[in-house]
DNA sequence: ACCTGAACACCGTTCAAGT
DNA sequence: ACCTGAACACCGTTCAAGT
């Protein structure tokens, strides 16, 4: 059910833009992405990009907005796919996030670093919110069931969520080994639950 | 004592450089960074630069050679500051880990990410071996001190490395107001030290 | 040894003009 | 509406040549 009538060169310059811009981006790193390397590659003048992306910046959005919507779909399949308790449920979305983080490290850059907060940030912080939510829900659940001490649901949120952002950074930067990366998470996370769980119900 | 001994134009261009660099980096970030403007300040051709740093990365090596250094000196100071409990060492070094991570944002992505591995990766290496093995030494310290349960040495270092490098990440990104940093960082360090704590020691 | 000046091959961005 | 081609002001890097 693609469009099929391509108007001047491209039928849609712009989704072909940002495929390759993702692709470069995962093999190259964001510095590597070039506008006019991209135009040239599809075929297209250097400036004919600009009708779709009013400079580099915006574009680099785009990613990230894209990337924000696949991270999300990654974390609702790996709940799907564990069991209910409520550590399998942790463990396996903590997993799915540092996997993501390290394959697509140059890309969870983008999302991240605001260097390029200027332009669509309403948008960006949606789809970040969304994603962002998605590992409150399930530390809240957590909470509602007794598994961890009812503290302050944001704090308890924030600190885990900092821990597998950190791993996957270490591991990005050859501090941990790519290797090591699945066994450490699930230390830290049942580390990090152990210390949370209700005084009394520490084995 | 400086040398007055200017040569040509400049007494020591290699200091000069990458004074004015970790400037504008601090300031602007790496991207800012450009060679020939960072000899335009200084007074000097755009050429003269290659004479110190064969490129761009390789002053950008220096720099972050340089980071490393500073980050000791901090790390030693925290320690030198607190009193011998162990908590207490674990928790000051972490505060000044996190502040010198966001304060120093733009330098620490330049310390972490290796971007420009390709050059003087021996001396970096060696300055980088030289700030993990503190935070290894204060929590091997308190492991045979008994404050936390004997287990692999290098997973629980990695572990709490990792959570400090997430907590300035997501500080840096917006995702941690600025003032909520300290106080979050001392909470995910005690929960830390809790799920670490030999089992029938937990409060 | 250290620096200059010109040169090369790239950028991102802008804008009149074409269809 | 969508794209082109020329132009502008920048880059990093190289290299002969100067002192």
């Amino acid at each position: 059910m693609e469009t099929e009538g391509r108007r001047y060169h491209h039928g849609d310059l712009r989704s072909a833009l940002l495929d390759r811009a993702e692709c470069t981006v995962r093999e190259s790193g964001v510095d590597a992405l070039s506008l006019r390397e991209l135009a040239r590659e599809i075929g297209v003048s250097h400036a004919a990009p600009r009708r779709h992306f009013r400079d580099r910046n915006a574009l680099l959005d785009a990613l990230a907005i894209a990337g924000f919507a696949r991270l999300r779909r990654v974390l609702e399949e790996s709940l799907k796919n564990a069991t209910g308790d409520f550590r399998e449920q942790v463990s396996a979305m903590a997993l799915a996030y540092v996997r993501f983080a390290t394959d697509d490290a140059a890309l969870l850059d983008l999302m991240f670093t605001g260097k390029h907060q200027a332009y669509a940030s309403a948008e960006l912080g949606a789809a970040a919110e969304e994603c962002f939510e998605l590992m409150f829900a399930v530390v809240r659940a957590g909470q509602q069931g007794g598994e961890i001490a009812p503290a302050d649901l944001t704090s308890v949120s924030t600190v885990l969520f900092a821990t597998l952002q950190g791993l996957a950074a270490l591991t990005t930067g050859d501090l941990i080994d790519k290797n090591e990366l699945g066994p450490l998470t699930t230390y830290a996370v049942q580390t990090l639950l152990r210390g949370l769980s209700p005084a009394h119900t520490v084995e």
